[in-house]
RNA sequence: GCCACCGUAGCUCAGAUGGCAGAGCAGUCGCUUCGUAAGCGACGGGUCAAGGGUUCGAUUCCCUUCGGUGGCUCCA
């Protein structure tokens, strides 16, 4: 419940906008959205209506499934609830007052009854003090709201509102509770704002990793092969190598080593790690190979593991860094798949640390700065990090054994400077951990990055190594994956360029466009000398006129047209035009060349 | 998994109160040889997601399954 109010926001601006004159008005705005649907539902129970980033929302249990006409005759009824310049009036009530005004709305007697014991707040969220209980009435609608909310009505510009859809939601959030309808919602303080929020909503829409990857033919899921299973075409298959490669690269600069393990391992590996005690609800069903049990890998920790198992450490060799792109399985549950973005099979750039303890504070660091200085190369540049803490009905060990490394992690994040939040209770079961988020094109928020300290594995499996002491030592450990996921990864760097990836990434990077088929013999020359130099080109052979091959190699999101004809062959020369639509004209081979090496070495 | 909606050609979509299925784009083949975002024409392509039911007859109505979309819970 920690994100029901803006949870693409940092803390600072999340506080800002529960201050601000939009936050009032979208809650004001759900209000009269309430009083609508009650007013077409007389038997209608109402449960909550918060303001969220760009929006409200309000759950309902109706007797019947809202439709979109239903949408429609809300919204018109909403505007005229808001025409009618009814004043936001609020009262202080004690609970049985409370109790006896909502009898019949049981959703509201549950709030009450937290409001009253003091735990929790109108939208069931943790509070430390005891509130008042309050209620708010506009027009014949009474609601038991905390506020803020506009002085009245006419404070909702109705040319600045729109209701988006519906969907269910249960109650608290909880799946053992019942299933509500939510009433999704937008509103702005203009008609303008409300247009550039569409507009951004549309923009979004057409950014769709789904969409671009079949357009730009990057991937596709089969339904042969299986829900959450990706199937990567050349193109895509490019993209993903030449971040793979380049992230490869900078492992071995950064003192990485690479591993290899397989997919499967017997169950007894999974009873030590923990991981068929507290995470055996997200692997897959055990195979059985000559009356063992084998288990898909849904982490890749057992086996870097067991390679330092495989010989006696010296708190010399430590800090040893075991990287591999490692694909793992996991049971998603079949409505959380979405594209690359939640999937049941991926290839996470895992590592594991194993560090000394005095080791630890510095690796922490290096570890993070690592993974911005990545990220930074694929043009990220807004982080939010997420200290998520120990979960007690979720969690391996002592509480006393999570404090030090909690505190560790926290002092990296307060050393690198980035803002961070915490989530209380997020963690893993085997330790605490810190998530990057990205920030993309469009603002919004996705996160990748995972560093997580470990003490759970190393004394399950009882890792030691012997120090200068000549005693035996347990180290501690550190799960980290940078991108994330290649395949979510893919998906953000494709909704982020909008499918127009830097050259340096661009799956073809130059497609030489004949004018016509006189000209084929020397596009085809030109072709090999770049194609030599390392660029990745393709001539277009296609009957097509040249606008037409043009305008083909503009959707792709191709980076350089070099268009051909008789003058270039007579200036031995090629016509440059950027995906930009920029025209840049002729210029020799080799000054392209230039060009092209310059792009991409700046990763533009 | 849950709630709602959806599934017609590779893609985007039309279609009929139940009576032999259509367009554009893409593809193939011809013609055209062209100067910075779609040249012209012909052809091929569908168990209307799958299975069952109702019916003289189902792509259309009903049920089940599979798959997808938007959310919820969960998450790299």
């Amino acid at each position: 419940m920690i994100d029901s109010v803006g949870g693409n926001m940092s803390s600072q601006s999340k506080a800002d906008y529960v201050e601000s004159n939009l936050y009032r008005i979208r809650h004001s705005a759900a209000h009269v959205m309430a009083q609508a649907v009650v007013e077409m539902f007389p038997d209608g129970k109402v449960a909550i209506g918060p303001p969220i980033e760009d929006g409200f929302y309000y759950d309902f249990d109706l007797p019947r499934p809202l439709t979109p006409e239903d949408l429609e005759t809300l919204e018109k009824r909403m505007r005229e609830i808001v025409s009618g310049d009814y004043k936001f009036e609020k009262e202080i009530l004690q609970a049985d007052e409370a109790r006896k005004l909502f009898a019949d709305q049981p959703y509201k007697l549950e709030l009450i009854d937290g409001l009253a014991e003091g735990g929790f707040d109108e939208y069931g969220e943790p509070l430390d003090e005891k509130p008042e209980i309050s209620i708010y009435t506009q027009d014949t609608f009474v609601d038991l709201c905390r506020g803020p909310h506009v002085s009245d009505t006419g404070e909702i510009n109705p040319d600045a509102m729109k209701l988006l859809n519906v969907a269910g939601a249960y109650w608290r959030g909880d799946e053992s509770r019942p299933m509500l309808q939510r009433i999704y919602g937008t509103a702005w303080e203009s008609a303008d704002d409300l247009e550039q929020y569409l507009w951004k909503l549309e923009e979004a829409r057409k950014r769709d990793h789904r969409r671009l990857g079949r357009d730009l033919d990057l991937f596709s899921v089969n339904e042969e092969v299986g829900p959450g299973l990706i199937l990567w075409h050349p193109k895509g298959g490019m993209v993903r190598k030449l971040t793979e490669d380049y992230c490869r690269e900078e492992h071995e600069i950064g003192g990485y080593e690479f591993v290899y393990s397989p997919h499967i391992g017997k169950a007894h590996l999974w009873e030590t790690s923990g991981h068929l005690d507290w995470y055996q609800e997200n692997m897959y069903s055990p195979l059985d190979i000559e009356g063992q049990e084998y288990y898909l890998k849904p982490m890749n920790c057992p086996f870097h593991v067991q390679i330092f198992k495989s010989r006696t450490r010296s708190y010399r060799d430590l800090p040893l860094r075991f990287a591999e792109w490692g694909t793992v399985y996991r049971y998603e549950r079949s409505g959380v798949l979405h594209g690359l973005l939640r999937v049941r099979g991926f290839t996470q750039d895992d590592a594991h640390l194993f560090v000394r303890p005095d080791q630890m504070p510095e690796e922490i660091d290096q570890v993070l700065e690592f993974s911005l200085n990545i990220l930074r190369a694929f043009g990220f540049k807004d982080f939010q990090a997420y200290l998520s803490t120990r979960n007690p009905q979720k969690a391996a060990g002592e509480a006393v054994q999570w404090e030090a490394p909690t505190e560790a992690l926290r002092n990296a994040l307060e050393r690198a400077e980035i803002p961070f939040q915490v989530d209380e209770g997020e963690a893993t079961f085997y330790g605490p951990k810190i998530d990057l988020k990205v920030r993309d094109a469009l603002g919004r928020e996705w996160q990748l990055t995972t560093i997580q300290f470990d003490f759970t594995l190393p004394e399950r499996f009882d890792l030691t190594y012997v120090g200068e002491d000549g005693q035996d030592h347990r180290p501690y450990m550190i799960h980290r994956a940078l991108l994330g996921s290649m395949e979510r990864f893919m998906g953000v760097l494709i909704e982020h360029f909008a499918g127009a990836f830097p050259v340096w990434l661009a799956p073809v990077q130059a497609v030489l466009i004949p004018i016509a088929d006189r000209h084929y013999e020397y596009a085809d020359q030109v072709a090999g000398e770049l194609g030599k130099a390392g660029l990745r080109v393709e001539v277009d052979q296609r009957g097509e006129r040249m606008n037409a091959k043009i305008r083909d190699a503009q959707n792709l999101k191709i980076p350089y047209m070099l268009v051909i004809g008789d003058r270039e062959i007579e200036a031995e020369s090629v016509s440059v035009r950027l995906r930009s639509e920029e025209n840049l004209g002729a210029m020799t081979i080799s000054e392209f060349l230039e060009r092209a090496k310059s792009d991409i070495a700046e990763r533009i």
